[in-house]
DNA sequence: TTTCGATGTGTACACTTGTTCACTAATGTG
DNA sequence: CACATTAGTGAACAAGTGTACACATCGAAA
């Protein structure tokens, strides 16, 4: 599992790898690959699994960080960016993923966003923010919100790690439009605008 | 370029295509895939500029139909979604490409969402909708509508084309998502929230 | 009608691929 | 200690891969 993702961390695509090229560079002979997974589509699932267990290590900081700020969003946003930067080549799996060709791991990746989404609900209706809202309009909005942070991968996956200026955009950039989602729901009357 | 988009219309993933298996899709002999392209990404970027030419095509559309309904968004988004139907392997193929692994292919398709959203941009402003907004928050908006139309690729194309009430979810679903983001450009006030 | 450029063909070569099978080394449990 | 499980090995095979080269076909311009 660390070798595919090092190999998509490298640039390529998770889709394109081969049994073989895996095993090449886990430093292990082809045949040991079927001592872990039955094909490449099972490696994908497993990976997506540990994929959950990184979103929540995220949400826990999260969670932990973000209450004692008046910037929630701004936090929030950086924590993720810092976490993308930090486990690169998940979230670029993650990224490939949404698109990819196993319907499995789609599946597997959707699901992920929604879980985050639901607990973002959660965490909003704990904190008495939008309260205006009904729960299906909360979770609406939470999905938008989910949706359009996980789109920003593709920004922050296709600059350089270390070009800390285009960073700081994109950071700014997210920021803004989760800005403008939440006046949007602030705004929201729960029986058709 | 038909055979390599009816494989990606098969579920495949662009990445993962052959250039054996391209012109055997198109019943013709290996060789001559290098009579028209030098290698799969080069064909890769024809295609994007192929979709440039479709995503114009609909924008076309979207104009003429759009100015005389009262239900802007609705309108939009059912010719968003009839269009992605009807070039499905188009679609999918742009999905796969923003988190694709050619660094190019992504990069022209991110240039087209640009066009795009300034496109819908200099609409808005023609309109005078959203005339309290600077150029730059109206800039914002229209990349975060285009985002979250992009998005809802993912979803459109994991359904079965034909499966019509999934259809109507998601259109409904996109279309509450931009009615969000619209609300809240409404309330946006150009120098912070 | 000849000539030319674009497209397609057939053969060939050196690799790479997924998967099988029987075998060996390491690991931790009774 | 012995034993069972787990992980890794090496050789083998049929099939598929990208690419090179010389040759054939065809439609249109001369």
């Amino acid at each position: 599992m660390g070798a595919a993702l090092a190999l998509v961390g490298k640039g390529r695509h998770f889709a394109s790898l081969g049994i073989r090229e895996v095993t090449r560079q886990a430093g292990v002979v082809p045949t040991s690959f079927y001592r872990h997974f039955r094909n490449m589509d099972d490696l994908g699932l497993q990976l997506v699994d540990e994929l959950g267990l990184v979103l929540r290590r995220m949400m826990r900081e999260a969670r932990a960080n973000v209450l004692q700020s008046d910037k929630l969003i701004e936090e929030s946003v950086g924590i993720f960016v810092a976490h993308a930067q930090a486990n690169r080549s998940f979230f670029l799996f993650m990224a490939q993923g949404l698109a990819g060709e196993s319907r499995a791991v789609q599946e597997g990746i959707r699901s992920e966003m929604r879980y985050f989404a639901s607990e973002l609900a959660n965490d909003l209706r704990r904190l008495r923010l939008m309260d205006h809202l009904t729960d299906a309009d909360l979770d609406l909005t939470c999905d938008l919100v989910v949706r359009t942070v996980a789109f920003s991968l593709t920004d922050l996956l296709s600059v350089s790690p270390d070009d800390d200026y285009q960073l700081g955009q994109i950071r700014k950039r997210t920021s803004r439009f989760l800005q403008m989602i939440f006046v949007g729901a602030g705004h929201w009357q729960s029986d058709g605008t």
